[in-house]
DNA sequence: CCTTGTTGTTGACACTGTGCCAACAAGCTC
DNA sequence: GAGCTTGTTGGCACAGTGTCAACAACAAGG
C-alpha cells in the first residue's frame, strides 16, 4: 500500500494566498456587480473555503476595497513620462499614459470606477478620491505644473472633477465603444489643455508656451502594452 | 362601550402609498450607502409593513431604481433656457441650469450619481447614462447645436463623457466643499466650450460666433488654434 | 345597523448569503 | 515517527430578503 496520501489541500504562504484569492476576486468584480458575486463564489474560483476569504480579508466589503486599492496603484506610474516639449506635447503624453494604464486592467477599472452603481459606498469613494489625488498630482508633475501637496486644495479639486471627465470618456471607450480611442485622446487633451490654460492661467505662463511644434494626433507615443 | 375602535392602520390609495414609501427610501438613500439601508429601515419609516415595499416595487433593486429614475427626471427641465446671445452665454447659462437643478437634490443626486459606490449595477448605469442622454440632448439643443437623435453618436458619446466632468464637479462642490460654485461654472463652462469649438469644429460655426461680450478670461489669444 | 365583497395591508414563513470560530491537517523541526 | 506550528476547513448562528395566505379597513347593498 502506498503510504503516501496524496494532500486533500495545499498549503501556501499567507502572501502567496491572498494575492491568488484577491486576484480570483478582481476577475469576478469585474464580470458582474457586486451584489451578484457571493464570496462562496470567490472561494469556489480560488479552489478555497469560504471561510479562509474572511480569514484573510475580514468583511466581504473589505476585501472589494483591496481589489479597488490594488488597482488604483496604477502600475506603470513609475515610468516617467518627460516633460519636455510644449505644453500640448505633454498635454498629449499624460493623456496617452492614462490610456495606456487603464487599457491594461480595462473590463475591471471600469466596473470599479463605475459611474453609480448601486451603493456609493463612502469607504470606496474615499479610497477613488484618493487614487484619483495621485494620478492628478501625477499629471500636473507631468505638466510641469508641480505644486506642492495640500497646499492649493482648489488646483486639487478640479484635477479630481478632471478625473471624472476621464473615467467617463473611458468608459465611452472602453464598454460601449462609443468612442474610438482616437476620440478619447482628443476630448481628454482639448480639454485638460483647456483647465490648464484658462482655469489656471497663472500656472499655465509657469508651463511655458502652448505650441511650438506641430501636434501629432493620432499616433502618441504609444507605450508597448498589451492586455494581460 | 364605545364602539368605535380606532384601526390600527390607514388605507391609503396605492398610488399614494407609492409615492410616500418612494419618498422615504430617496431620503434614506440619500444618508447611507444602499447596504446599509435595509428594507425594514425604508417599512419603519414609512410606517408600513416591510412586506408592503415588495407588494409595489418587488426588489429591493426595483425600488432603487425608481428612486434613481425619479430623481433624473429632472424637474423644471421645461424651463427653456432662451438660446440667444453669444456661445458662451449660452454655455453659461446651460451650466447655471445644470448647477441648479442639481442643487435642489443635494445629497441625493450625489448618491445616486456618486463615483464608484460598491457595484457598478448594469442597469443603474443605463438609467443614469439615459438621463445623461436627455441631460446632453437638451444642453446641445440649449446651444443651438441640436443634432437630430440617434444620429451621431459619437457626438451623444461625448455629451455624456462631459456629463461625467460635471458630475464630478458638482462632487467636489457639493459634498466637500472643496470647489465653488463660481469655480465649478467656471470649469464647467471653459470646458464645454472647448468641447463645442474644438472637438464639434464643423458645428461651431452653425452655433455663431464666441464672442460678442466681454468675459475673455485672463490669458489672451485663445483663438489662435487652427489644427485638427 | 348588519351583511357582503373588495382589496390594501399585515405577519410569519423559507431561503440565501454573511461572519465567526473551534477543530482539523499539512508541513516543518527534532 | 513524534511533536509543534499554523494554514485551512466545515458547520453554526444570524441578518436581510422575497413570498404568500390570512387579515382587516372601507364601500356598497340590504
Amino acid at each position: 500500500m502506498s503510504s503516501a496520501e496524496a494532500p486533500r489541500w495545499k498549503r501556501l504562504e499567507p502572501d502567496t494566498r491572498r494575492e491568488q484569492i484577491l486576484e480570483c476576486a478582481a476577475r469576478l468584480f469585474g464580470e458582474r456587480p457586486y451584489a451578484d458575486v457571493s464570496t462562496t463564489d470567490i472561494a469556489l474560483e480560488a479552489g478555497v473555503a469560504r471561510g479562509l476569504i474572511n480569514h484573510y480579508f475580514g468583511q466581504k466589503r473589505d476585501l472589494y476595497l483591496k481589489v479597488v486599492k490594488r488597482m488604483l496603484l496604477m502600475p506603470g506610474l513609475e515610468e516617467n513620462v518627460p516633460m519636455t516639449g510644449s505644453l500640448r506635447q505633454r498635454v498629449e503624453r499624460s493623456v496617452e499614459w492614462y490610456l495606456n494604464t487603464v487599457a491594461t486592467h480595462g473590463k475591471t477599472y471600469v466596473a470599479v470606477t463605475g459611474s453609480g452603481g448601486i451603493g456609493s459606498d463612502p469607504e470606496v469613494d474615499r479610497i477613488i478620491s484618493e487614487a484619483d489625488d495621485v494620478a492628478s498630482s501625477k499629471t500636473l508633475e507631468f505638466l510641469g505644473l508641480k505644486v506642492e501637496v495640500g497646499s492649493d486644495v482648489r488646483h486639487r479639486a478640479m484635477m479630481r472633477s478632471y478625473a471624472g471627465l476621464v473615467k467617463a470618456t473611458i468608459r465611452e471607450w472602453i464598454r460601449g465603444g462609443t468612442l474610438s480611442r482616437e476620440d478619447a485622446h482628443l476630448l481628454l487633451s482639448e480639454a485638460l489643455i483647456t483647465i490648464v490654460r484658462d482655469v489656471f492661467p497663472q500656472l499655465a505662463q509657469q508651463a511655458g508656451p502652448e505650441r511650438g511644434d506641430a501636434k501629432a494626433p493620432k499616433t502618441g507615443p504609444k507605450r508597448g502594452r498589451d492586455e494581460k
